[in-house]
DNA sequence: CAGGTTTTGAAATTTCTGATACAGCTTTTC
DNA sequence: GAAAAGCTGTATCAGAAATTTCAAAACCTG
């Protein structure tokens, strides 16, 4: 009967995924006819009628509230919380799985591979520019391209490497530009500098990383306009942040894809490199000038 | 930024399908600081983390059970039990269409430079991936992949960002990866090391740099095998290089795009972390130790 | 077809959740 | 720097939800 050794949240072991739906469908046989007709109505709408309350589902199911209680009971479970809880969690499992799968099934052949991917990260473009606010990116970019203004890059782990392309690139269009290296250790002095007419650009995602959070904070608190681009579940930056711009990053691979971020990245460089062009071109110029000689 | 006429739940406009997230994402700024709190568990492990008990969900953003409450009335829900339904039904909508992505919201007007610079990127990655020969990427998968060989990244002004991103990447997923700056002052004495043995990735677009030519001729005189991510156009590298992947990088700024090569370097970071599982996984999750040791 | 067993639902009970009032605290504003 | 406005948490309450009780109904079984 009841297996009483399962409550609670603690099922997450990757060796053991039957989904309760499977299960269900196994002991359909040993129901009593109420207990069948919650299992169908739980399996034809698997697993969101059960997520409802047990009154509703009841009367979903033609049944009565004790009945479905038993029903759960007899899948062994505490009660219908218990029930719904593993619900979620299983659900929730099975959404975002980033890892936990990618077993030896099937073996990739080279353009396949390339070509889905090519194809999920353009996905993940087209919906990253129709979820950004123009409004948001104009102010960015008018930001940016204020002369006044100091601003430093930094980044994550990951990240770092997009902090530095963006840094390479604001460093030739315009003065005032750098990047600042994410551990504590190494900006903690430099943090002086920063004041209200300063702006950073924090590239974080998923995976944040606290160091990059610690540093926007205190650069927020003396004053400085924080910029963020991360992913759309929003780094904890975002609540320092001036302006956010998230980019859609879930990719086929045990790994985000940064593709959108660089894109924003790109598509800043640009427009900035545009509105300030009078005096960009001049140093750009002059930087390609000083690559001739030195070779 | 009054939404006063949308109290209840009858907002069901099929033009109208920004899912919450998104809407919480635009409003987040008018959001008060425990808002902010809740909105940001919400987003994080969205929406799954709204399917809990006010209680639990306070608890778990830090704030108190009428915050909650605040929180999901500013939204614009009659009550908690409101707010639980429509996470429930945009949950089942979402997963029930195949891939819900690419929603048709709103295009055309937008930031206009935004979205022309992402349609040309777009462009550049189809053709990437149209003019790449599928046994040229097995062949460099089959390379890093093998891990008796040591990996070497470089690049140039602006890319060596990108090898930069590409080394913190494949430093986790396997041994005997590492990132050699372009400077000739900063390598020549690492070259003795490099034998036969040995890998060089680098990337090298338009403007093509010297000391990085210079690094490959060296290593592949040593015997070192070459890899090359490049444009169109072939950086002298190729020369030398054992295997080329060109990536179009023309895009309506005054800067070349790197789009393209970020998309290969990720789907060879995805194809040999998939290739070298069994040993990637304990890597990795090892990693994932140590972060979270570190915080 | 009676006796016993199982299944089921109405109603009573208990538990817990969501909601509210209010007071302390912080931030803003003049 | 004081007053006002806004935020937030504690305590409390009302009500809904899950659960238990128990007797009727259905179903076997010999």
């Amino acid at each position: 009967m009841n297996q009483s050794g399962m409550r609670g949240k603690s099922r997450l072991h990757p060796t053991d995924p039957p989904s309760l739906a499977e299960r269900i469908r196994l002991e359909m046989e040993s129901f009593t006819p109420s207990e069948k007709r919650a299992a169908h109505l739980l399996l034809s709408h698997y697993p969101f009628a059960g997520l409802d309350t047990v009154a509703e589902f009841a009367s979903r199911a033609g049944i009565s509230a004790p009945s479905v209680l038993r029903f759960v009971t007899r899948l062994g479970f505490g009660g219908f919380p218990d029930f719904q809880k593993h619900l979620r969690e299983e659900l929730e499992a099975q959404l975002l799985s980033p890892l936990a799968k990618s077993g030896p099934s099937d073996k990739g052949q080279g353009a396949p591979a390339l070509a889905s991917f090519a194809e999920a990260v353009i996905g993940n473009l087209k919906a990253t520019v129709e979820n950004i606010a123009p409004a948001e990116f104009e102010a960015v970019v008018a930001l940016l391209s204020d002369p006044r203004r100091h601003i430093h890059f930094t980044g994550g782990r990951f990240t770092g490497a997009l902090a530095r392309y963006a840094e390479s690139h604001f460093r030739i269009v315009r003065s005032h530009v750098d990047f600042i290296e994410g551990q504590p250790a190494l900006w903690r002095d430099r943090m002086i500098e920063i004041s209200r007419k300063d702006v950073i650009v924090a590239f974080d995602i998923r995976r944040y990383q606290e160091d990059v959070t610690a540093l926007c904070e205190a650069a927020s608190k003396q004053g400085a306009t924080v910029v963020l681009l991360t992913d759309p579940w929003l780094s904890p930056i975002a609540r320092v942040a001036r302006h956010v711009l998230p980019a859609h990053i879930v990719a086929p691979s045990n790994w985000d894809s940064s593709a959108g971020l660089l894109l924003l990245t790109e598509a800043l460089v640009a427009a900035v490199t545009k509105r300030l062009w009078e005096t960009a071109k001049p140093r750009m110029e002059a930087v390609e000038r000083l690559r001739g000689e030195r070779s």
